[in-house]
DNA sequence: TTTGATGCAAATCGTTTGCACCAGA
DNA sequence: TCTGGTGCAAACGATTTGCATCAAA
């Protein structure tokens, strides 16, 4: 979660009534929305604020690393805000559903300081994607599949 | 690499000669170009090939599951194609200079295997991505900061 | 012959930007 | 005050699509 009012007051940027709304919503959501999703929330709860202010403020937070931004499928348009920096957690993706499952695993670092070692590439930044199949959709997917036979 | 003229003529599409030069070039790159860059150059040797049709080849074989379309920075505007598909290796890019670096680590199934007894769910493909700087762009950065001081 | 692929141009989608105005520090 | 943020609309880059034509199987 971000601790937004410290964080940003301590840094650049000046804090306006839009940017709490913006941070607050993206706060409120628990999964990873794309900034137009964010916008339509914004929106409707506070409806003056403009499309571009939430671009401008999504685009703001993530050079102050207070959030990422993911493209976890190669042919997805839209890029998807993740309110935690980019550094610290992995995803799981189900490919039916595009259901977040969040995770850590500290065989990362073995990995990184491996590929380093082979390599001599310096890392400062990793990220495990997953992609598969949740409970829900498999059952889904095996119920239309019986169907058909 | 990608065994393009089997592979191919066992799955669903027609093998036209715009596809083949498409696939020919796609194989004949060594890094991981955009569908624009991979237009230039198609477009080079044969004019008439239009930028759809490089588009729709991509979608095409990315269906088939001969390329992979990758983001590897969730803030870059366009899609990188792999030519090769997505389950089988992992990349390293410089946040600098854009270099891809492929590479394989089989801690990643224990990484898998721990992830799907924990949570329950479905894995049927992982990738890593690192990013770090190469040591060109270290040099590079080093030595930019000495001038400065 | 028939279905699917192509070229072209226009449309679409996600995102950014120029500019005049406004407000937080 | 003055720098930086906002709203608006227009521009932009990447990608897709409708349609008439063409060619692989």
């Amino acid at each position: 979660m971000i601790s937004a009012q410290r964080s940003l007051s301590s840094s650049g940027g000046r804090m306006t009534p839009q940017r709490r709304m913006i941070l607050e919503t993206l706060e409120s959501l628990t999964d990873h929305p794309t900034a137009e999703q964010l916008y339509v929330v914004v929106h409707a709860r506070a409806p003056e604020i403009n499309r571009s202010t939430v671009y401008r403020t999504l685009n703001w937070l993530e050079t102050e690393g207070l959030v990422s931004s993911r493209r976890f499928n190669g042919d997805q348009r839209a890029g998807q805000f993740d309110p935690r920096p980019a550094c610290d957690h992995h995803h799981f993706i189900c490919t039916e559903c595009d259901l977040v499952v969040e995770f850590e695993h500290p065989l990362i670092d073995t990995i990184i300081a491996d590929f380093q070692r082979d390599h001599a590439l310096e890392v400062c930044e990793a990220s495990i994607v997953l992609r598969g199949v949740c409970p829900a959709c498999r059952a889904r997917l095996t119920q239309t599949a019986r169907e058909a036979a």
